[in-house]
RNA sequence: AGGCACGUAGCUCAGGGGGAGAGCGCUACCCUGACACGGUAGAAGUCGUUGGUUCAAAUCCAAUCGUGCCUACCA
């Protein structure tokens, strides 16, 4: 790294490395608990302990890297907290395969020394997550690290336990719950995904008591009928109106059921009659609660049929649906079976299906909470962008329904809550009681459940910065600045992190909330690993380098668009990359001393007009970074390294910086050259960090890290940069005459080699200086040996024409002049032009656009109009002219 | 069942009431003293379909078709 001059190609492995270890030696991630700057805060949103990198965690990583480097790069005192959270099933999952392979399980193990076991699984594998996190050049602070089962964020999850019962808010009782067999463990509603099965609706009759006839009930879960305690119908039922009988048998268990009535039940479904299982069905639940139904679990928790189910007893639900099917037929109360689909709940973690269940849970009651939440939306305390999910969330939000809490697994904050073994009292509190306040028994059993994981994720914003304790941290971080996720976790996460940061904080927990989008693979699918269709993006930092990952990512990352990813996209970053080092390489060849200070009174025309679109890039980027679209600040950024440095600037100084053109015009463009890269490098620092921090170092002129330095639109001198406002049309002349010649070139097959005498015509004197003041560029780039400017006067003969705005153009081409191809190029182009001047007219011809159409439209229309006529014209008449000379010859 | 988003060049997408854009791919030519991960030029689109509003619609509205997603207790 000691030579000024740069490998041929950029090879990033090494680099990022060094960079990496370079930035956390210095520290450059860390955040101030106190500053006279700006406060700027972002709380990852914290990867599973258990998780494996994976393109939404680089997306979602990438774009808070970029805020937090831009910021960091405006002065900001920036706070990037990272961590991780404890994933209750799922690391019990993990560590529980372990203990099988080892042939023991937990029960044997018990409670403690499996969350010692846990713990050490933790210790071990727990950090593979961060360090690939730091792959993607992520600048956490990670002095500040947090884990949900740490001390200080349990503690806070205990006190906000406590007071959310104490304020009636937290309760506990006897629901319907999702239970999931094989995790043995309730699931909130949000955990349960539900998919669409084919299935078997099965048409039963419950037969009245004595008489003949019955009632048809129709079921896909025939199991559950052990469990009926009554058959609904609608009130309204015509079809029902005339029974007799107040009660039905059921089949098997031969139990009476009462009919009932009620509004719930749909007419129009099978028969309108429905079997009332309150122990097996949310609905049914409610059902049954409103006509004092009793309620008989007949699945145990195991999945296994309770002795209630009579002969069934033991069997597992699937073989007990089987089984009594089977009985049904051969008794005759089984009528039709019938194939439909329908949608089943699944276990999001294990994908089991799920049993809903009645049984004794901790809730949250959510209303009040969400209640505050949406009012901060509503009121903008918080920015949802882009703003069509504060629908979703609004949706959400206003048809919340209590939160199931309680876990019954082991890894977790347990409840902090006790009972009183001889009287029953239940004890919520901060600590251990020693005795029951009720009765003064010294007995007390902790309740065994944990809190869902959630739980804990939802304080997050505040429990990271030392909550409960009044913090520094807390006091000159929160609320966080942005929240940036996905819009899978909007009411996992965002949304209860809204509710308790608003209880317990009095204020919202972000400013912002940045959704982003979904990376899926290269057809539009979502990435899984059970499609075998996943992209590591490990493998793709390895072949590629994180700076063309990042930067694909951030080009692709439009609003409101998930991003289909593929290694060819990355592939295509690469060369912008390679590209961005290759220029670097040219311009530090000449750059091999300090010119950091502005030679204005020596500039050229293009070191003006680099400069002024250097200012309008820097715009564009602040702009569209504040805003957070980040594909437009990253593909500005490509169009100005790209195509405006590359292809014309750095092609237009060569010139002057082989001392062509003397001391004074090559220091002055020197001056320029070593500011535009030492902008543009901070521009793109954000995107590109490790190429950018490697370039910084060689560049003269620049001190320590990249991340220490002030962004371009800070700095003192960056109005400066727009120092002539007409270099900008001047170098469009400039480009155009070049971009013509060139067009000849290729369509008259003129050889790369040849160099060409051309005569510009123009009656403009501005145009005309212009064309004689750049001359040489044009030479140079439009290979010619030799340019005329003259006053408009007579046509060349043997030459090709071109007419751009205010000038004409003619390539003398003596020896080579092909007029049929000539005469077919010109032709095509005033057809062309035809075209366009027959709508202009159209338009200029409607008395209506005349009248109602805006002033500057109608200028604009008849400016165009003229322009196109004129240009038609000087075509045609040079069209004439070969025409003459070719009779001539 | 309800809601939302998206249909623009071969592919991926940007744009968003007054001149159809980019990248990749493709074609031709070029190893020109940063770069072949490169350069120069070129071809290519009825802006899903049908109506409506407007002087003017790819853009706004309605319907329709297609695609994707989210929410929901239809047994």
């Amino acid at each position: 790294m000691s030579s000024n001059l740069l490998d041929k190609g950029y090879e990033p492995k090494g680099v990022e490395q060094y960079w990496y270890e370079f930035w956390e030696k210095e520290e450059l991630f860390a955040a101030s608990e106190i500053s006279d700057k700006k406060s700027y805060s972002i709380v990852i949103p914290p990867p599973n302990v258990t998780g494996v990198l994976h393109m939404g965690h680089a997306l979602n990583v990438t774009m808070q890297d970029i805020l937090c480097r831009y910021r960091r790069l405006r002065g900001d005192n920036v706070l990037w907290m990272p961590g991780t959270d404890h994933a209750g099933i799922a690391t019990q999952n993990v560590v529980e395969k372990k203990l099988a392979a080892d042939n023991t399980d937990r029960h044997r193990l018990g409670r403690e020394k499996f969350i010692d076991a846990v713990w050490e699984w933790r210790n071990q594998y727990g950090s593979a997550i961060i360090n690939q996190l730091k792959r993607l050049g992520a600048s956490c602070d990670w002095k500040l690290e947090r884990f949900t089962m740490d001390e200080g964020l349990s503690l806070a999850v205990r006190k906000v336990f406590v007071q959310l019962y104490k304020e009636g808010l937290i309760y506990r009782g006897n629901y319907i719950i999702n239970w999931c067999h094989r995790c043995h463990t309730a699931l909130a509603d949000l955990e349960v995904e539900y998919e669409e099965i084919d299935g078997h609706l099965y048409h039963i009759l419950y037969p009245f008591p004595g008489g003949s006839g019955g009632i048809i009930v129709a079921t896909t879960r025939p199991e559950t009928m052990l469990g009926d305690t009554g058959v609904a119908v609608h009130p309204d039922d015509t079809r029902y109106q005339d029974i007799k009988s107040s009660t039905v048998i059921l089949p098997i268990l031969n139990r009476q059921l009462p009919i009932i009535t009620d509004n719930y039940v749909d007419m129009s479904f099978g028969t309108g009659a429905l079997k009332v299982t309150p122990a097996h069905d949310p609905n049914d639940f409610e059902i049954g609660k409103r006509h004092g139904l009793p309620e008989i679990k007949v699945i145990d928790d195991d999945g296994k049929m309770t002795p209630e189910a009579g002969k069934f007893e033991g069997l597992d639900r699937f073989e007990c649906r089987k089984a009594l099917v089977k009985a049904l037929e051969d008794s005759g109360f089984l009528l039709r079976i019938e194939p439909i689909k329908h949608n089943v709940g699944h276990c999001y973690r294990c994908k089991t299906i799920i049993e809903p269940n009645l049984s004794k849970q901790w809730f949250v009651k959510v209303k009040p909470l969400a209640q505050k939440a949406i009012e901060a939306v509503k009121n903008k305390s918080t920015k949802i962008v882009p703003e069509i999910w504060t629908t979703t969330y609004y949706e959400w939000m206003n048809n919340i329904k209590d939160w199931c809490i309680s876990r019954q697994i082991w890894w977790g904050h347990q409840i902090p809550a006790w009972t009183c073994e001889s009287c029953l009292h239940l004890v919520v509190a901060m600590e251990s009681p020693s005795t029951c306040p009720k009765c003064g028994c010294g007995n007390l059993a902790q309740e065994t459940d944990v809190l869902d994981t959630w739980f804990s994720s939802a304080l997050w914003p505040f429990s990271t910065m030392g909550w409960p304790e009044e913090t520094r941290l807390l006091k000159t971080f929160y609320p966080t600045s942005v929240l940036v996720t996905g819009f899978d976790i909007l009411f996992f996460w965002v949304a209860r992190m809204m509710m308790m940061g608003i209880h317990f904080m009095d204020d919202v927990p972000f400013k912002d909330v940045y959704v982003h989008a979904l990376v899926r693979d290269e057809d539009g699918k979502k990435m899984s690993k059970s499609k075998g269709n996943v992209i590591d993006p490990l493998n793709i930092i390895d072949k590629y380098g994180t700076d063309s990952f990042r930067m694909t990512l951030a080009v692709f990352a439009a609003q409101g668009r998930d991003i289909k990813m593929s290694e060819k996209r990355v592939e295509g970053y690469r060369h912008f990359v390679n590209k961005f080092w290759n220029a670097a390489r040219f311009a530090l060849m000449h750059l091999n001393k300090n010119h950091s200070e502005l030679k204005f009174e020596n500039m050229s025309l293009p070191d003006k007009w680099i400069l002024a679109r250097l200012k309008n890039v820097t715009d564009i980027v602040s702009d569209a970074i504040d805003s957070y679209r980040f594909n437009d600040a990253a593909s500005a950024l490509y169009k100005f390294v790209w195509h405006e440095l590359c292809d014309w600037y750095l092609e237009a100084i060569k010139p002057c910086l082989y001392g062509h053109k003397g001391e004074d015009k090559k220091d002055a463009a020197l001056s320029v050259l070593q500011r535009v890269f030492h902008d543009v490098l901070i521009l793109l620092h954000p995107f590109i960090p490790f190429v950018t921090e490697e370039i910084w170092h060689k560049l003269p002129g620049t001190e320590g890290s990249i991340m220490k330095s002030v962004f371009p639109a800070d700095d003192s001198g960056f109005k400066s940069l727009l120092c002539d406002l007409t270099s900008e049309p001047k170098m469009d002349i400039i480009m155009d005459v070049i971009a013509g010649i060139r067009n000849v070139r290729g369509e008259m097959n003129i050889a790369p080699s040849a160099s060409l005498n051309i005569i510009l015509h123009s009656d403009k004197d501005s145009v005309r200086n212009t064309v004689c003041d750049n001359e040489d560029i044009i030479i140079n780039l439009a290979g010619l040996k030799s340019i005329e400017v003259e006053k408009p006067g007579l046509r060349p003969k043997k030459a090709a024409t071109i007419v751009i705005g205010d000038a004409v153009i003619y390539i003398l081409l003596e020896e080579i002049i092909d007029f049929s191809r000539e005469k077919e190029r010109l032709e095509k182009e005033i057809a062309k032009l035809k075209n366009e001047t027959a709508t202009l007219v159209k338009k200029l011809n409607n008395e209506d656009f005349l009248k109602k159409a805006p002033d500057d439209i109608i200028e604009k229309v008849k400016d165009k109009h003229k322009v196109a006529i004129e240009k038609q014209q000087k075509l045609i008449s040079n069209l004439d002219k070969i025409k003459s000379i070719e009779i001539e010859l």
